[in-house]
DNA sequence: ATAGTATTATACTATATAGAATTATATATG
DNA sequence: CATATATAATTCTATATAGTATAATACTAT
């Protein structure tokens, strides 16, 4: 599975920058991907979302809100809290990431059957809880 | 799949340290995996087991060299290419690294049957086949 | 109130990862 | 033989990732 990750993650790079999208790159997409389904949320919310560690986010959305991708909110009612948007650039980006993720799940999926990869995929999510019940 | 590489990765180097294993990391770890193996292989052979890149690797076996685990011995009769060996000192860790790896696997697959875990095998295995038909 | 604990995020530091360019050597071809 | 091409590894550079330590704020129990 370590292997899969190193590869679809070069692969995922490499699809961004052949067609053209170079206002993020592959790691920045995959926290981008989570804010598309929720525009506002707490830095906690989008590291467990994403299995990042709070520190690697810390960065990474300093980076981020360099490139103008997001914006960090600072939530008035909790004061320790900071909640993170998207900003309307990053949004145009949503349709070709759509199109390129599907790219991807193309060649990942190469001659898989539809059941076949809704089982895969039930695997994953088992490995998933897995890791949640043991509080990791 | 992302996910889950970065949970079993930062959970993997926790046992290692949690288990005193001071030698080597998580990532090295993986190196020296493919080593137990076969004792005396290129680098271009490590980057195909592992698939990470040769750029990584030479880093990666700068600094493993430096604490002891692995040696370079260049090959008489290509002098373009380079064996990587591993030494005594990573051989005695081979049978602690099984026990470890077994914890992990205890952990990634619990609750699955052993067929269970032979089906996911083969899903995996057939992604990378993909991948490497794709040449990447 | 306040002391102790938990939560949230960041700064700092170290390692891992990989692309582009480069160097050295080997092999193929005219 | 000379030149072009392929292969193996490295250097250089940039980003990603996460651990430890820290700071600020919120919560809880007395």
């Amino acid at each position: 599975m370590t292997q899969i990750g190193r590869l679809s993650s070069r692969t995922w790079e490499r699809l961004l920058k052949e067609c053209g999208v170079d206002a993020f790159n592959g790691a920045q997409g995959r926290i981008l991907y989570v804010l598309w389904e929720q525009e506002m949320q707490t830095i906690t919310d989008i590291a467990k979302q994403t299995s990042l560690a709070k520190t690697t986010l810390t960065s990474m959305l300093d980076r981020m809100e360099g490139l103008g991708l997001v914006e960090r909110v600072p939530d008035k009612n909790n004061r320790r809290q900071t909640f993170v948007t998207i900003t309307d650039k990053a949004k145009q980006y949503k349709e070709k990431y759509d199109k390129l993720s599907d790219d991807m799940n193309g060649i990942f999926y190469k001659g898989f059957t539809d059941a076949e990869i809704a089982d895969l995929d039930s695997y994953l999510r088992r490995i998933l809880e897995n890791f949640e019940s043991e509080g990791i």
